[in-house]
DNA sequence: TCTGGGGTCCTAGGACCC
DNA sequence: TCTGGGGTCCTAGGACCC
C-alpha cells in the first residue's frame, strides 16, 4: 500500500477578517454592519482592527482614532478585550489542529498549516481550506479567509487577496504569472521604506525586482533583503511550518496620555512594567540575560539603552532595579517621554538561570513565587506591590514615593 | 494625520580572542 | 614594530509584521 502523494500545493494560511472587530460585532450584534473600529479611544490611541464598513470610508489599521474619526463621523469606537480574543483564538486552534498536527500561530488570528499530510483522511488542501472557513463560521461564528499554495509566503499572499470570507488556490505552475503584476509592497518584508528605496530605482511591480540583478537590490536594501526579495520575487520560499518557536524576548511598553518629565513616575512605571514582564517570564520558565529600556521622547525619537548580566533574571525588582540605571543611561531626564517600554531577551530556561545565580535571595523569590499562585488562582489584579496601589492609569499624574523595600536586595552583576 | 503594543530580524561598529 | 583576518558577543538603531 503507497501513501498517497504529497500534493504540490500543501501549505493553508488562516487569516480572520478584521478579527478584533467581528469578535466586537458576535458579543454586540447591534455592532453588525456598522462601522467598527478597535482601538484606543484616548487622545493617542490608534486603530487597532477596523470593520469592512469602516474601511469603505478609509479607516485601516495602525491609523491615529482622530484621524479615523475624522474620515467617518458614524464610526463606534470599541476597547480592545485581550482576553475575548485569546478564549476565540485558542478555539481557532484547536480546531485548526484537527486537521493536522503541522499548526504554526502567527498571531491570535492566523496561521500556517501544512496539510501535506492529511489529504487521504480529508480531501484536497482546498477542500480542506473550504471545510476548516465553514466550521469556523458555525462554530466560532466568525468569517474567515484562507489561501492555499506551494509554501508560506504565497499561502499568505492568497489568503490577503481572497478577503474578506473567501479562499484562493493558487494551483502551482500559475505563481510567476500570479506574482508578476502584484506591487512591491505585497512582498513580505517590504515596507514603506524598502518600497521607497525600490521605487527609486524604478521598481513597481514584483515583475520588476524579480528582473533586477542581485547585486543592485543589494546595494538598495543590504544582503539579507536583497536575497529574500529575489526569492519571494520568483515564488520561491523554504521556511518550513514549524509548530512552536521558543519567545525570544519579552516585553511591555506604555504610551503617557501626557508627555511625563517627571523621573520619579517614570521609575514607578518601570516597575508596573516590570511587574507586567516578570510573571510572563516565570509563566513560561525562562529569564532574560539582556534588560533593555525604551525611551520615546516627545519629538518621537526613540533612545534604548540595554545591559546584558551574567546571571539572567526573572523577578520584578531585579528587572527594576536594573532599569532604573537605564533609564538614567537613556537620558530620560533631558526631555518630556512619550513612552517607555521594559524588555527582558536573551530568554534562557529558568533551571539554567538558578545554577548560575551566586547568593540568590530566596526570600524574594518566594514573595514573587506567592504572587504568582494568587494571579493563577484569583487574576492578575490580586496581588499588587504596595508601592503602585491606588494609582491611576499612568498619566494621570498622582505620584507615589518610590518603594525603598525594592533597594535592599543584591542586585546580579554585570558581565 | 500625528503616530499603540508586542514581537522578529538585520546592520554596523567595537571589543576581544585566536 | 606594525599589521592580518575571522569569529563571537554586545550595543544601538531601525525596518517590518500583526
Amino acid at each position: 500500500m503507497s501513501a498517497p502523494a504529497r500534493p504540490a500545493e500543501p501549505i493553508l494560511h488562516v487569516d480572520m477578517d478584521a478579527f478584533y472587530a467581528s469578535v466586537a460585532a458576535l458579543r454586540d450584534p447591534s455592532l453588525a454592519g456598522k462601522p467598527v473600529a478597535v482601538g484606543g479611544a484616548g487622545g493617542r490611541g490608534v486603530v487597532a482592527s477596523a470593520s469592512y464598513e469602516a474601511r469603505a470610508h478609509g479607516v485601516t489599521s495602525a491609523m491615529p482614532m482622530s484621524r479615523a474619526r475624522r474620515l467617518c463621523p458614524k464610526l463606534v469606537v470599541v476597547a480592545p478585550d485581550f482576553s475575548a480574543y485569546q478564549r476565540v483564538s485558542e478555539a481557532l486552534m484547536t480546531l485548526l489542529r484537527s486537521v493536522t498536527p503541522l499548526v504554526e500561530p502567527l498571531s491570535l488570528d492566523e496561521a500556517f498549516l501544512d496539510v501535506g499530510g492529511s489529504v487521504r483522511l480529508f480531501g484536497s488542501p482546498a477542500v480542506i481550506g473550504e471545510e476548516l472557513r465553514r466550521r469556523i463560521r458555525r462554530q466560532l461564528g466568525l468569517p474567515a479567509s484562507v489561501g492555499v499554495a506551494a509554501n508560506k509566503f504565497l499561502a499568505k499572499l492568497c489568503s490577503g487577496k481572497a478577503k474578506p470570507d473567501g479562499l484562493l488556490h493558487l494551483p502551482a505552475g500559475a505563481e510567476l504569472e500570479f506574482l508578476h503584476p502584484l506591487d512591491i509592497r505585497d512582498l513580505w518584508g517590504v515596507g514603506q521604506q524598502t518600497a521607497a528605496r525600490l521605487q527609486s530605482a524604478g521598481m513597481a511591480t514584483v515583475g520588476d525586482v524579480l528582473a533586477a540583478p542581485l547585486a543592485a537590490l543589494r546595494k538598495l536594501v543590504g544582503d539579507a533583503s536583497a536575497q529574500q526579495l529575489s526569492q519571494l520575487a520568483r515564488g520561491i520560499d523554504v521556511r518550513r511550518v514549524t509548530p512552536y518557536d521558543s519567545a525570544k524576548a519579552m516585553s511591555a511598553e506604555e504610551t503617557f496620555e501626557r508627555d511625563v518629565r517627571d523621573s520619579a513616575v517614570l521609575r514607578r512605571e518601570l516597575l508596573r512594567l516590570a511587574e507586567r514582564v516578570a510573571p510572563r517570564l516565570r509563566r513560561a520558565g525562562v529569564a532574560g540575560r539582556t534588560v533593555t529600556v525604551k525611551v520615546r521622547r516627545a519629538d518621537f525619537t526613540t533612545v534604548t539603552r540595554s545591559r546584558t548580566l551574567a546571571t539572567p533574571v526573572d523577578q520584578a525588582n531585579h528587572l527594576h532595579d536594573i532599569a532604573i540605571d537605564l533609564l538614567a543611561a537613556a537620558g530620560a531626564d533631558q526631555a518630556p517621554v512619550r513612552l517607555i517600554g521594559l524588555a527582558a531577551s536573551g530568554l534562557v530556561a529558568a533551571e539554567a538561570a538558578r545554577q548560575l545565580s551566586i547568593g540568590d535571595d530566596d526570600r524574594w523569590r518566594l514573595l514573587e513565587h506567592t504572587a504568582d499562585e494568587a494571579r493563577e488562582r484569583f487574576g492578575d489584579s490580586a496581588m499588587r506591590r504596595a508601592a503602585l496601589l491606588g494609582d491611576g492609569p499612568p498619566g494621570s499624574g498622582d505620584a507615589a514615593p518610590a518603594a525603598d523595600a525594592w533597594r535592599q536586595h543584591p542586585t546580579p552583576r554585570e558581565t
